[in-house]
DNA sequence: GGGGTAATTTTGACACTGTCAAGATACGTT
DNA sequence: AACGTATCTTGACAGTGTCAAAATTACCCC
């Protein structure tokens, strides 16, 4: 199958070693650099020292570099999140602030990659690679169950089943995340005030 | 200037009467058929019966076209908004599940011309035009009042500042109608209990 | 009315893009 | 050593946004 031994990232000649991994290297620098509209498959293989079609040997298609990309960010997110959950140095309402803050740093500090993990391209119509979804869906439902867990502990409002809570407050961090991302929401350097000011909200009041 | 009397959309010859409004109203239908990534300047220009390049005459950019397309659903929305709280028969709370219920319907009702409204195609890098600008901000504006309105009628808690209430409760819209129309929320139908799910989370609940 | 000017539209061209089909090269196994 | 296969390259095609220059028409003033 695939060559995943070979760690020498030298282009000695013809036969690359492991250029899946080499062109998956740069292109996140280069959508780092230049955003997603900014990445072409040419350049890419430019950079990469291999002629315009030699990435179409290790994806099938721009889609499908693309959904490579998603799913390494699936991947990081969801390990973060588990790591902060499962810290019993935390309290809960720490945990929960975590959730939030973390969240939303994360996207703000990735905005590329971020937008690709949501951006409509990659899911709508059948875009999405199988190997995308084996990633994300679990990092969905991790959000639930630790929203489920807030919510037995009396930190968030019972009054909504978890799925419902989840889609709300998932909803706000990805949409403030979004909003900064995109360039709607400008105030330099206050997205941590926003991001308290959520925690805040979102946390139960009632007696 | 440009000619904007004549309403003849017929195609005569050579001049067009009204080739702008043509081309939006071409646009728009378009973006709704095929997405925003289906329209190019060429079959849109084709389908307004002119040649390629007569659309530059018109718009500076396919940017421009796309910014005036976004700027005409901020005004939609925005008449629509100042409608629904400037609704005499309606109290404070239902007037808040209107924007919260209206504006995720609106997204999701239109959700390529609220993809342009919000894309960071339009907004990063100085890409935004005057003219949307100029028509987005009051919308903006008008949240920010409408919530220190309900924070004031103690609807919602004054815990924070109405700019940052603002910022989450619209973050929270956006974010659920936007993974809505990317494909990432797909329980079809049941949109409508999110939004009123996310209404019971923000109401104030403290004595 | 005629003529000049500005607005509008067109044709031609350029540099890009993603992707396919065929051919060339190197590696691994027998 | 030879064969098959994985990998990479060259050539090509249809499409894109956009510019420059030429062509066509509408409009306004005399």
């Amino acid at each position: 199958m695939r060559a995943s031994t070979s760690i020498e990232t030298s282009r000695s000649s013809y036969h690359h070693g492991d250029l899946r991994a080499a062109l998956l290297a740069a292109a996140r620098d280069m959508i780092a650099e230049a955003g997603i509209e900014g990445l072409s498959l040419r350049k890419l293989a430019e950079r990469a020292g291999v002629s315009r079609t030699a990435p179409y040997h290790h994806f099938q298609d721009k889609n499908d570099l693309l959904c490579a990309i998603a799913a390494e960010g699936f991947q990081r997110r969801h390990r973060e999140a588990i790591a902060s959950f499962s810290d019993p140095s935390k309290t809960q309402r720490e945990k929960f602030e975590a959730y939030i803050c973390d969240y939303i740093r994360f996207a703000v500090e990735s905005p590329e990659q971020y937008e690709l993990m949501f951006g409509r391209s990659i899911w709508k119509q059948k875009n999405s690679t199988q190997e995308l979804r084996d990633v994300a869906y679990p990092c969905f439902q991790h959000s639930v169950d630790m929203i489920r867990c807030w919510q037995e502990c009396g930190l968030l409002s019972k009054d909504d089943n978890p799925l419902r809570t989840s889609q709300v407050i998932w909803g706000a961090v990805h949409g403030i995340a979004k909003l900064w991302i995109d360039g709607i929401y400008t105030d330099d350097g206050q997205i941590e005030a926003v991001a308290l000011c959520a925690v805040n909200i979102f946390i139960n009041k009632a007696p």
